[in-house]
DNA sequence: TATTGTTATACTCTATAACTATA
DNA sequence: TATAGTTATAGAGTATAACAATA
């Protein structure tokens, strides 16, 4: 039986698949000059400009913690700090026109990386990957309270 | 159209779902007082003492870098190296009978954690998750050439 | 000489606690 | 007083390069 790969449990199958996409974001990271936490704020910032406070909280972070994050982000260029019009204790962070660029780059190529993987599966079968998912999120928090699915423009 | 999801497109979905596992794994590991990277490094060990050099490859490491992950966990008693009997410069990473029990409840809590997700889909599409997985995973291998389906014993 | 693993160094990531500015 | 964000500090994670021991 040498050679054979065992089923895998539902969770397992979590877990495994996980560690590929984390793989697949380490590796395009990696080549584009960002860490896998950079690349993760910057993709949040596609759709625009998000309070820092609400970005921690999407990205699991302490507030200090993304503050050190965008420090180091901002000090190369691809994300500034817009104050809010309406409440001055607010900051946003934003992409610059590089950030965009490079977010956008980043982005793209994860979704390539990824579906190199996709094409291996029937088209049936990946038509239900997104249902599935949809289905296994909605209805869950993260412990902070905050829904998996809905404004998050990943990834 | 106010509170509508909007569809996932397969690769967002993978990466969602990514993003989900990685916090039940941030949010276990806490609870038993480890990082997530140690929970993972233990989770390898389950199955059996594994070489440094396997273990940096399995888990995307360098290998100094896995030196000082083995190093933390084992001034806290939950990991050994053990020499290898063949081969002197090999030293294995290893459990200790603490670290088995803590590698243990860390998974199964993990693995309970993530069945509360699955419990909210249809078992016809339960059924289907560990074959889509297989599929998706088989015939790739990582950035260094190991294949993601074989050995490993995650999550 | 090639391979396995460690040490040294530098930087990034993360949490906690104390602090500043604004509401 | 309560909230948004930062700074200070400490420890953990990660890569590169130089090194020691073994093959």
């Amino acid at each position: 039986m040498t050679g054979m790969i065992e089923p895998l449990q539902p969770a397992e199958a979590l877990v495994r698949l996980s560690h590929m996409v984390q793989h697949v974001f380490a590796d395009v990271s990696r080549d584009h000059g960002l860490t896998p936490q950079q690349t993760q704020l910057l993709c949040r910032l596609v759709r625009g400009p998000v309070p820092m406070g609400t970005l921690a909280t999407a990205l699991h972070l302490e507030r200090s913690g993304l503050s050190g994050l965008v420090d180091r982000v901002e000090r190369r260029g691809l994300v500034e700090r817009v104050r809010d019009p309406h409440d001055r204790r607010i900051w946003h962070a934003a992409l610059t026109p590089p950030g965009q660029t490079t977010a956008e780059a980043a982005h793209q190529a994860i979704v390539t990386r990824l579906d190199t993987f996709l094409l291996d599966l029937a088209p049936d079968l990946r038509a239900l990957l997104g249902p599935i998912v949809t289905t296994l999120l909605t209805a869950h928090t993260n412990s902070t309270g905050v829904p998996w699915l809905l404004p998050a423009p990943t990834p």
